[in-house]
DNA sequence: CGGCCGATTGAAGACCCTCAAGTCGCGTGG
DNA sequence: CCACGCGACTTGAGGGTCTTCAATCGGCCG
């Protein structure tokens, strides 16, 4: 199982489906050398940990397939996901010994592993590689302001409506990237690209969290995540096709259920 | 006023309050030189804006004195603070053209700013200033996925003895670094240093926000924010001096009030 | 003094949580 | 084949926390 998912992955980086994504995005050739010589690659089954908050990790990654979760957790069993990992995004934290969250597979997972002392060395002595780093940080940190919008005011419907709309443009981004087969599990979409202003904008997915994870992610309880999900199924904003499979047949109207704008809320360059 | 504000702040790096703690921290005098070159003073009085969501911005900065917030807004009016700066905080996104939160000065601020073509030349030429900015940017993600776990599972009650314990630690440490009036507007602190385990923690500062900035930050309405303030004095966690000074007799008392581990949860992770 | 702003306090109700059944899908084993 | 168990999900009823709306208090400044 792991080894077959060993071999599902490129172990040339030139043919890998997150090239122009991760952080080794803008890396040229030589670079791109340098960075495989300090790889490997680590795969996980759903539920997996990859590591727990506070244990010594020893390597930086990027996630080259399926879905991972960065948690925290209070003494008493609370627990907040504080970061939704896609393929590309960016794992652990370079000057840094230990943990600080814990991250977790929920479906198959595959990292592509750099050893962390040669990483450190690359991102000082690879403008490339440390430019990239520093801008995929503080867009993650744009996101993770932009969450706790959603965390702090924003009611359950919008809690719902802000993870589903999310979801959807990220996966419709990645889908963007390559076959719509290859690599997240399940990840796809139907009907026409997200863009486009004249378009419904009909698209599904696969969401691959149980009602518990995206509680976890709104702050809130998965029986409220249930009722509010029946809601918006009975008003029309989605349909369930199994208890997974997401199908959003207008994202614009979803967009502004979240309570943002219809743009998307992301940039407004004007003014 | 505003020219009173500019003299008082040293137009010599070597001299400079943050000089050890804000971007330029490893910079030697040399780089330091070419920061000089392409810096210049900016003064906001309490209440004033220092730019507004959206708008074109060609500057960053770093908060030299003063409090500064940032703040997120929805078209209905709901609002939610996504930063506290502090002095030594860094503000504005180097690689994009436009603000994208409000920020705000809720005590008389000075800022150190840099044009922004040249200070992202500099961000690749000297990798001192490179490597220092993806450090704060990575310790500002980690701040903001902690409060993430305050915004979405925390009670009204440890929400507030979370942001007087996480406040009070940021006064302390700034507080360490100079002499005890120097700079920010009233900070300082009575007693013994913050650290210390046999030490009780006695300590004390000026909260410069509102109850309704409070509330922003912690997702409240500020009559809950008002009753919990009240709640923590009368259990005798805190002490009000006015309306604003802040005394805490027991900091690990308070911090274990927010939910957290005695140890204050922010473990010291240097490698 | 009067006006204003921020803070406090009170009462009623909305929203979400808690606890508790009950349902659905699915693989196992009799 | 169907009973059984299991995990994820749904649905219901009741209660608690926080919000909402409103009145009051207190300090500051003209």
């Amino acid at each position: 199982m792991s080894l077959e998912k060993f071999r599902l992955t490129s172990q040339n980086c030139c043919d890998c489906q997150i090239r122009y994504r991760a952080v080794c995005a803008h890396c040229e050739n030589d670079e791109l050398a340098q960075l495989e010589n300090i790889k490997f690659y680590r795969s996980f089954e759903p539920g997996q940990t990859v590591v727990w908050a506070g244990d010594r990790m020893d390597f930086v990654a990027s996630v080259v397939s399926g879905v991972a979760t960065l948690n925290q957790t209070m003494e008493d069993g609370r627990r907040q996901m504080v970061g939704l990992l896609l393929p590309s995004d960016f794992v652990g934290r370079p000057g840094r010994l230990t943990a600080t969250h814990d991250v977790t597979a929920v479906t198959d997972l595959v990292l592509c592993c750099f050893r962390k002392a040669p990483f450190e060395r690359l991102i000082r002595d690879v403008p490339h590689l440390g430019s990239r780093l520093l801008e995929m940080t503080l867009d993650e940190l744009d996101a993770s302001r932009q969450w706790m919008l959603v965390l702090g005011r924003k009611a359950a419907r919008e809690k719902i409506a802000s993870l589903l709309a999310i979801v959807a443009q990220r996966m419709a981004a990645l889908a963007g990237d390559r076959t719509p087969d290859a690599g997240m599990a399940g990840a796809g979409m139907a009907g026409g690209p997200a863009s486009g202003p004249a378009e419904p904008g009909l698209l599904s997915f696969d969401l691959p969290l149980t009602r518990e994870a995206m509680a976890d992610y709104l702050g809130l309880t998965l029986e409220t995540v249930s009722r509010q999900m029946t809601a918006l199924k009975t008003d029309g904003l989605i349909r369930l096709e199994g208890a997974r499979r997401i199908v959003i047949p207008d994202l614009p109207r979803l967009v502004r259920a979240a309570g943002d704008d219809a743009d998307g809320g992301m940039v407004d360059q004007t003014r």
